[in-house]
DNA sequence: GTTGTCTGCCC
DNA sequence: ATTCTGC
DNA sequence: GCAGAATGGGCAGACAAC
């Protein structure tokens, strides 16, 4: 397939709202991509060249793409980079180039692969150039449209309204005319969780024999199963029945896959992160693994935590994160010991659990874990009272946790968020463990916004405390704002705007906003935590903050002031 | 050798 | 991570 | 309710620039 045409159909896409119609748009394109070409065409789709777990990536961030535009067109680089500011997407910047640029309708889509492959693969000194030089060619050598989609998915998003879940219902509708292989499609892609050789096997030998396989391989990722959320422990119970708690750990989910008589490569452990990233190094702890084990071969589904070792106290996130690292593995693992908290097993001795409920799953996990100081089978309690429930939610939180996750008694594992198996308490109930108090900042600015965003003309706004006369930053808030509030707040902000950063705000300059305002809006924003800080001038920044309301009844002097800043923290 | 910028990926 | 919205 | 697309803080690593 010629990538013009495969082009012109994104482009198409561009225009549907409907799922069921962008659906089957996806289902031409799959049917229209040569054999050879569906794995690499479905991943330019998903705007990557391969798995996550493969470690291939573009290393091309908006920057580096507007520098190659840059380079291409014989543009100043502040100029595309305003151009790109206001028009809020990577793509439409290659359109408003002269049109004269771009010559050529002949590379296929398989073509256009292998191009984007030799570009990420550059490294080492030197290779920014090659990359920027060499996505400027490729982008000069299609016509615009094609560099316009090329561009986006360089960037890692087509934008274009689906994914790989749509990608599923795709192939469901290409081979049986409607979704109803999109179950077992999902099951599937559970245990390959590779959208390119997944369509490549559907579209190739048919659905029958794509299908046959939904064992889990050890060593072969298994997408995890994710929470939902509600709010109310009677909620929660109505809806799962028989339930257990368990604790909520703020630190890095990992899947450990163990093979004791080793790998291809040689070694025994390969780890996942939840997002399918390989990430084997990071761990030392577990070479001890084939110690602890009951089996030939197991996988296991934990949240690794750092650990104070003279205390057993758990480690803050910003902690534990550090070692999330390649270099320097030993001096980190002295210095955050880590503990995995093991709570699920999802195949051991090369059956695959995945459809067993789980307080049977939990019962192999007891089999197969031997008591030991560095991986801990999780505890749970069992219930089915949402007084009982809402307890153990609080003692956890009061303990230091992030609260109670919990499981359906009797429920198999799910890839990501699906169904009614796993939630997470939200705490609408004001007490600890999130932040307890929102918080009343100044509006100090605001950011363009990109996609959807850029129609309002904002993205985010910088949030400020006070400090004597001083405003210090402590936040950027994207969230929490409907449609509605992005227009009238954009509105409201542009009849404050002023042409300088005003004298009393204190703002490092990674966070320079596009438009200043003077300060007098203020608004109440909510947030889990309050960190130490790196680049927000208040010291501290908050952790997952989001707008609750606007506050005009508010001024100044009714801001937040570091004074109180500091009694929160406490 | 050090510092700054950008990117990817944890949450 | 949180949140909003179209289907 | 699903799926997708906006957005946050902040960590390490890779390169580039100094």
């Amino acid at each position: 397939m010629l990538f013009h045409e495969f082009a012109a159909h994104l482009e198409r896409l561009e225009k549907i709202s409907s799922r069921l119609l962008i659906t089957d748009e996806v289902v031409v394109i799959l049917k229209k991509l040569a054999e050879k070409e569906i794995e690499g065409g479905v991943y330019l789709l998903m705007g990557r060249l391969a798995p996550a777990y493969t470690g291939l990536e573009f290393n091309l961030g908006w920057k580096m793409i507007l520098r190659a535009i840059s380079q291409l067109a014989n543009i100043d680089g502040d100029k595309v980079m305003a151009d790109f500011k206001k028009k809020g997407d990577i793509g439409d910047v290659v359109t408003g180039l002269p049109e004269n640029l771009f010559e050529g309708e002949k590379l296929t889509v398989g073509e256009v692969y292998e191009k984007l492959l030799v570009v990420a693969r550059y490294s080492g000194e030197g290779s920014q150039e090659k990359k920027i030089t060499g996505l400027a060619e490729l982008l000069l050598s299609m016509d615009q449209i094609s560099a316009k989609f090329v561009a986006r998915m360089v960037l890692g998003h087509l934008r274009l309204g689906f994914s790989d879940k749509t990608i599923l219902d795709a192939l469901s509708v290409a081979s049986e005319g409607n979704k109803s292989a999109r179950r077992k499609l999902d099951e599937a892609y559970q245990v390959l969780p590779d959208v390119g050789l997944l369509s490549k096997k559907v579209m190739g030998q048919g659905l029958a024999r794509a299908l046959s396989n939904l064992e889990v391989e050890v060593g072969v990722p298994v997408i995890p199963a994710l929470c939902q959320r509600l709010n109310h422990a009677a909620e929660i119970i109505e809806k799962m029945g028989e339930v257990a708690a368990e604790r909520k750990y703020d630190g890095t989910r990992v899947q450990i896959h163990f093979l004791r008589a080793g790998f291809a490569d040689g070694t025994a452990i390969k780890t996942f992160t939840r997002n399918l990233e390989e990430n084997s190094l990071m761990f030392p702890e577990l070479t001890q693994m084939p110690l602890w084990i009951n089996g030939s071969s197991v996988v296991l589904d934990c949240e690794a935590v750092g650990v104070d070792l003279k205390t057993d106290k758990i480690m803050p996130f910003q902690m534990t994160i550090t070692r999330k690292r390649k270099h320097g593995i030993t001096q980190a693992q002295a210095a955050v010991p880590l503990r995995f908290f093991v709570f699920d097993i999802l195949a051991r001795n090369g059956e695959t659990l995945l459809s067993k409920p789980y307080f049977e799953r939990r019962e192999i996990l007891d089999e197969t874990v031997h008591k030991n100081k560095i991986m801990v089978v999780d505890e749970k309690y069992k219930m089915d009272d949402p007084v009982k429930l809402h307890g153990y939610h609080e003692q956890f939180l009061k303990e230091g946790f992030e609260g109670a996750v919990v499981k359906k008694w009797d429920g198999n594992y799910l890839p990501g968020r699906q169904g009614w198996n796993w939630i997470k308490i939200k705490e609408s109930e004001g007490s600890s463990g999130k932040l307890a108090d929102t918080l009343d900042l100044m509006i100090m600015g605001y950011y363009k916004g990109r996609g959807k965003r850029n129609g309002f003309g904002l993205g985010a706004f910088l949030a400020g405390v006070r400090k004597g006369e001083k405003v210090l930053t402590i936040a950027k808030v994207g969230t929490g704002l409907s449609d509605e509030d992005f227009r009238e707040l954009k509105k409201r902000l542009d009849k404050l705007a002023v042409s300088a950063k005003p004298k009393e705000y204190e703002v490092s300059e990674a966070l320079t906003a596009d438009v200043w305002v003077r300060p007098k809006l203020v608004v109440e924003i909510a947030a889990d935590e309050i960190t130490k800080s790196p680049v927000h001038s208040a010291g501290v920044a908050l952790r997952f903050p989001r707008l609750a309301k606007f506050r005009d009844d508010k001024d100044l002097t009714g801001v937040t002031t570091m004074n109180e800043i500091e009694q929160m923290r406490k």
